[in-house]
This record gives structure tokens, sequence and C-alpha cells, in this order.
DNA sequence: ACCTGAACACCGTTCAAGT
DNA sequence: ACCTGAACACCGTTCAAGT
């Protein structure tokens, strides 16, 4: 019951932060949820920024695996880096949801710095993948990938950004297609 | 005296929000900042929904001010194009802020309606600017412009989500030169 | 017309106390 | 080991009351 009660607990927290941010992680309702006293979450996590910061580590690690997959899937280079921005048009189509990231990214000021550095390492881990995949692919020098995979992510962190407030995945696409058109993500 | 306080709670919101973001507007230390008790606050909004609504709708007329300048600036399209970044590039470095819309989009959807409006109306600026002067450049069709407008604006914010996360104003240039080269900004 | 004090239900957090 | 009740200082909001 012990481990069910934290793992309860980190999913219940996940949910809020992915539809309201990191502020949206509320102790009283996540103890609704769970089944038990909102006092009782601190036997678990000592603090908000400690839960904040668990969901933040457990969502870049769940990415690195979705990234491998995503590789594995498609061993060539170009059409993995393609297929990249599938990934955060999952979250669009999953109850118009924001990166989890670019959310954290929002409310960086306001942000415990245990959680300020797990929300980096999602950016860190995605722009590796990139360049990683442009290196497959010929694109330059280890400078001019890592500059490129830079330019993707914030790109299609922002093309998520925007497409949200205007609930339309259509949208999304429209701006991922136009990034390929113009030659920013490789076609 | 009446004007002025609510000028001055309008504007102290507006130094809260930038910071902070919708949910960083707090009444109890606008009437502070003010000089009132925060009850005193609800004479002058009714709530702060209106008051967020009314600090987004001046920014965003703010920013149609800001973006006649720039044309007048920079009569040729190509140099306005090529200065547009700069605006964004200004909240970066007064403060490493963010622009309030990016903000607000992340907040969405705890948003109320009536700020919801004022931060599309943002970015419906922005898209209608960067429309006109890709249609003076003679980038293409009006379909054609306004993609390529959307494509500018949201790859710029998200330049400016990804290099506030690292304060680092550097970052954003180099972003903005990436999307240069690649060629999704006109160069 | 403009402001205040006191109250409301809500938050994260603490802590002594229970089993 | 795990959970609870009660309290704390904080929030937005309301409202009767002051000038």
């Amino acid at each position: 019951m012990s481990e069910n009660a934290r793992e309860a607990i980190l999913e219940a927290a996940r949910i809020a932060a992915q539809h309201y941010g990191y502020g949206g992680i509320n102790f009283r309702s996540i103890g609704e949820t769970v089944g038990i006293k909102n006092a009782s979450i601190y036997y678990h996590f000592p603090s908000k920024a400690d839960l904040g910061a668990a969901v933040a580590k457990r969502y870049w690690q769940d990415a690195v695996k979705a990234l491998e997959v995503l590789r594995e899937e498609n061993p060539e280079p170009l059409r993995s880096l393609q297929a990249y921005p599938s990934l955060f048009r999952k979250s669009l189509e999953d109850g118009n949801r924001l990166c989890l990231s670019s959310f954290m990214a929002a409310e960086y000021v306001d942000l415990p710095d245990a959680v300020r550095s797990e929300v980096l390492a999602f950016a860190d881990i995605n722009v590796a993948w990139l360049m990683a995949r442009l290196t497959d692919l010929g694109a330059g020098s280890p400078e001019v990938c890592e500059r490129r995979a830079r330019a993707i992510y914030s790109a299609i962190a922002g093309a998520q950004l925007i497409a949200r407030t205007r609930a339309d995945i259509g949208l999304y696409d429209e701006l991922v297609q136009s990034y390929q058109d113009t030659g920013l993500i490789p076609a």
C-alpha cells in the first residue's frame, strides 16, 4: 500500500500539472483523488517542490523512452526528424494539453530550483536527440547540428503553445508543415 | 485621485503579470503598492478576471503601436521583418520577462474568458502585421503569407520561451539567427 | 465617490497525536 | 510505517459600514 500511495500521488500530480501547470498541483484535491488527507502527502513528499520535481523528472525520463522508440521505428534519420513533431502533437490530441516543460518554462521564475533543473533536463534530452539525428543525416559540424537542433525544438514548443490557445490541432500541423516547407525542419 | 488609483492598480497588475503571469496578480500586494486596501480594488475592477483582461488588452494595444513604429522606422519590408524579433527580445532584456501573451497562453485553461480573448488578440495583431509585411515583400498569395506569418510568430514565441528558461539572451539571438539562416524568417 | 474591516472558503505547510 | 485533525499564514471575494 505504501508504494501505491506514493505512485497514486505522483500520478494525480502529473495529471494536474499537465492540465494546469505547477501551480495547479493542489494538495487537497490530490488527497481526495488518492483517498488520503492532504497532510498525509507530506509523509511521501516533503514539499510541493519535491512533488513537482518528481513529476517533472519522470516526465523527461518518459520522453527519453519515447524518443528511443521513435528512433527505432524510424531508423532513417530524415524520417525520424519528420516524425519528431508527432510527439508534441500527442499532448494536443490528448485534451489540448501543453508539454509539461513548456508549461513550467512559463512559470519559470516561480519554480523551486529542484523543479527548474528537471524542466531544463527535458529540453536537454530533446536537443540531444535532435542533434544526434541531424548528425546522422550529415547536416554539418557538431556546432551546426546543435544550433539547428535548438531551433527545431524551440519552434516546435512555440507551435504547440500557439496551437493550444486556439484548441486547434490543424493549426499545429500547419505550423509544422511551414517549418518543413521553409527548411527549418529537414524534409 | 480616482483615475490615478485605477491607473496605479493597472500598472501594478501589469508588472506582476509580466513577471509571474495571471496567477501572479495578487490583490493584497497590489493594494500595498498602490496604497489602498485590497478590498478597495473591487471598486475599480469588479474581479481579478476584469483586471487581468484590462492588463492584457492594454498590452496588445501597446504592441500595435510598437509594430507601427517598427514599420515606420523600417519602410523596407525585408528590413522590418528582420527587425521584428527585436520586439520580443526587449522582454528578455528587461528582467528576463516573457511576452505576456505567451505567459497567459501557458495558463490558458485557467484563464477567464475575458482574459483569453485579449490574449488571442495579441497573437492576431502580430500575425496581421507579419502578413502585411510579407505581402509587401511579395512573398506570395494571401494564404501563403498568412501561413508564413503564423509560423514566424510561433517560432519567435518559442524562442523567447526557451531562452528565458536559460536566462540567456544570446540563446534567443542564436535561435533567431537560425530561423533566418534556414529561411523561415526572410533574410 | 471612494475606501475600510471583518468575514468567507480556499491554499501550502506544520505538528502533535493517533494506529 | 503511515495517517489524521487542527492550526497557521496566505489567497480572491463579499458586504455592511464608514467618510
